[in-house]
DNA sequence: CTCCTCATACCGACCGGTCGGTACGGACCG
DNA sequence: CGGTCCGTACCGACCGGTCGGTATGAGGAG
């Protein structure tokens, strides 16, 4: 596995805002990031325990010194991927919420988002959906925190378009949100980003089809 | 961890008919069935890399020696676990579409059947969807024209469906394919089995949503 | 019935290697 | 000079797999 050409000198020997390593809020190409896309590439490729320090710390081209300088374990980089990704998608989702709209509209642009956010940050979402459940009890619980509310948010749309009557009920608001969140989960096991179709195309399908599910059939009169 | 009293006299000496070992008909109780529950248990709670072979021989009560007798590798034993839960869902697929039946019919049958399954063997589907990957090219290779056939018999069913004009088109039958099993292979990460629902009921949810998904709305004229 | 032979089933100590993590020293900067 | 940043050398734990050996029972020979 060529890692191309490593040039010592061409590493920005990083002159980080000294002081506290506020994760996220990080200079590009830092040796911070160089390691989290290093580690990112290597859990989507290998899985985290198939994964040694050494071969992340080979890959973003620092040593393990460096690497434990900003990173307390191996779990520590863990957290930061699946971190970096749920921020986005709850920021998302706000801005969304923000836009208003009824529950159909909505629905369709959170789903749409979080299949283009899947499909942009591949790696991430893989390593996220296949290595959640290595994190220890206290990353866990935040992670968990995180997800909830997005499950809570998506759920309650659901039900209100189907107290509104504008969504069938054959299925309940809470299987629905399982359902959608199964689909965006295992996004990352058969998408592939150089097939014919492109992450809006594949959005719009997946919304359609959720969107038809949660239909209510056109002979019901408006009970 | 505990293992409670381990008399060896309890263990029935393995008057197994001796000769061919043929895996998946064996006999209830012996060694090699107590290793492979051992292992789904251990590989669904912590995960394949992080249970050591020790971790299961104990749990299964014997010794290393014997499970080396029995299984070539560990990541034998893992597939082991993957062949015995896809052979019968692929038996049942047959069973199936024996009983004949509209598209709609059959994918409702499907759908159920493989709720079902998955909801009974909750650790041997949660370790089949997260380890899946760990295996070498040549087991994965065969479980691989399983999961495709399984795949292609789906879509197809689709494909069918919707040439009919019994169902919409607003999804490709791949993608609908693709939304089907994701939905499946994501129910072990939060199915639970003591939760409200009945598998029977949560099957009926899911084939209910989807085949509304593809429901043709009916204020179409037959085109 | 008895003895020998041999295959199967299993035991458990052990090994080579790997891995996450640490100790410590020095370079560089303010 | 003191803190940040990072390199190097190394440690101790653990793990998958091996291997020499034993126990048991079936089956043939005499």
């Amino acid at each position: 596995m060529a890692l191309g050409a490593r040039v010592p000198g061409s590493v920005v020997p990083g002159s980080v805002v000294p002081g506290s390593v506020v994760p996220g809020s990080v200079v590009p190409g830092s040796v911070q990031e160089r390691l989290v896309a290093a580690a990112v590439h290597l859990f989507a490729e290998k899985g985290f325990d198939s994964t040694s320090v050494q071969e992340i710390v080979e890959r973003a081209a620092v040593t393990k010194g460096a690497m434990y300088h900003y990173f307390r374990s191996k779990d520590d980089l863990l957290y930061e991927i699946y971190h970096g990704l749920i921020s986005q998608q709850l920021a998302d989702l706000d801005r969304i919420l923000g836009a208003g709209g009824t529950p159909g509209e909505v629905i369709r642009a959170v789903i749409v988002d979080l299949v283009e956010t899947t499909t942009e940050r591949l790696a991430e979402a893989a390593v996220f959906a296949r290595e959640m459940h290595k994190l220890s009890a206290e990353p866990m619980a935040a992670l968990k925190a995180q997800r909830r509310r997005y499950h809570e948010v998506f759920r309650d749309l659901v039900a209100r378009g189907q107290a509104d009557g504008a969504f069938a009920s054959v299925a309940s608001a809470d299987t629905v949100t399982l359902i959608v969140f199964g689909i965006v989960n295992q996004l990352p096991r058969w998408y592939q980003p150089d097939g014919p179709k492109s992450p809006r195309q594949l959005a719009d399908e997946i919304a359609d089809f959720v969107l038809a599910g949660l239909a209510v059939p056109a002979s019901y009169p408006a009970s």
